[in-house]
DNA sequence: TGTCTATATTACCGGCAGGTTAATTAACTG
DNA sequence: CAGTTAATTAACCTGCCGGTAATATAGACA
């Protein structure tokens, strides 16, 4: 229960049963029984993990009879979009560098030995 | 120890010690006493918190004499972008329903004539 | 009413995550 | 070589997490 709301949402996700819970979920409201049906897994199992995945916000519960279907509500999906994207840059550049480098074995050098034979760019 | 790579990035990204780390390594790297500083924790506990970074290919450790410095490698960050970017559409689409309730509530013209003074919030 | 169905709650357990202190390795320095 | 600094390892504690079984609750229906 930390306070820490993107924390909540990335130990929500941090388990694979939850993460397949919201996969379903995104093709609609789905009650308990029928979350836990592909798991082999008890109920009060997957009863945990809505808790935990309510908790973060990331469902939401309503109530018909004695039914309690859950629905996906993906906005703090949003905050862990953007956070995540604060480092894209460093991957790319890591893909860049792993370009240049390659490009750079199938063409001479051209810094270090003054002028031999250099190619375009 | 997940074998699931989407897991382990998760976990790892999980604990705000652990995003703290990050964000200090993406201006560049740095020792482990240097990164243990801004925390009131001891360096065995980072130490452990760099295993799992390192564990998930989030960081990769040099070795320079006794020094072994971090580098952020965010690699692992594009497949949680790939991941949360499948549920762009379920954020959106509830900001979407947000923003023609908000137009609704400003527009009554054509389907509701109500205009009953609604208090704002 | 009683019973069936769907779900939640309680109590419990094993294991792991995250922290500590103390001892240990590794590399430089005088 | 001894001493210092950097970092890891070892041993340990504690609390939470993910699971179980058993029981309770609430609504549907005879």
């Amino acid at each position: 229960m930390p306070v820490d709301h993107l924390t909540a949402t990335l130990s929500a996700l941090a388990d694979p049963t939850r993460r397949a819970i919201l996969a379903r979920l995104a093709s609609g409201e789905a009650s308990v029984t029928e979350l836990s049906q592909p798991f082999d897994m008890t109920m009060p199992a997957i009863t945990k993990h809505l808790k935990v995945l309510e908790k973060a916000g990331l469902i939401a519960r309503d109530r018909q009879a004695q039914w309690r279907p859950c629905r996906l509500t993906a906005a703090p999906l949003e905050e862990v979009a953007d956070w995540v994207d604060a480092y894209r840059r460093h991957w790319e550049e890591s893909l860049d560098r792993l370009g240049s480098y390659l490009k750079q074995l199938q063409k001479p050098k051209e810094k270090k030995r003054g002028r031999t034979k250099r190619s375009r760019e």
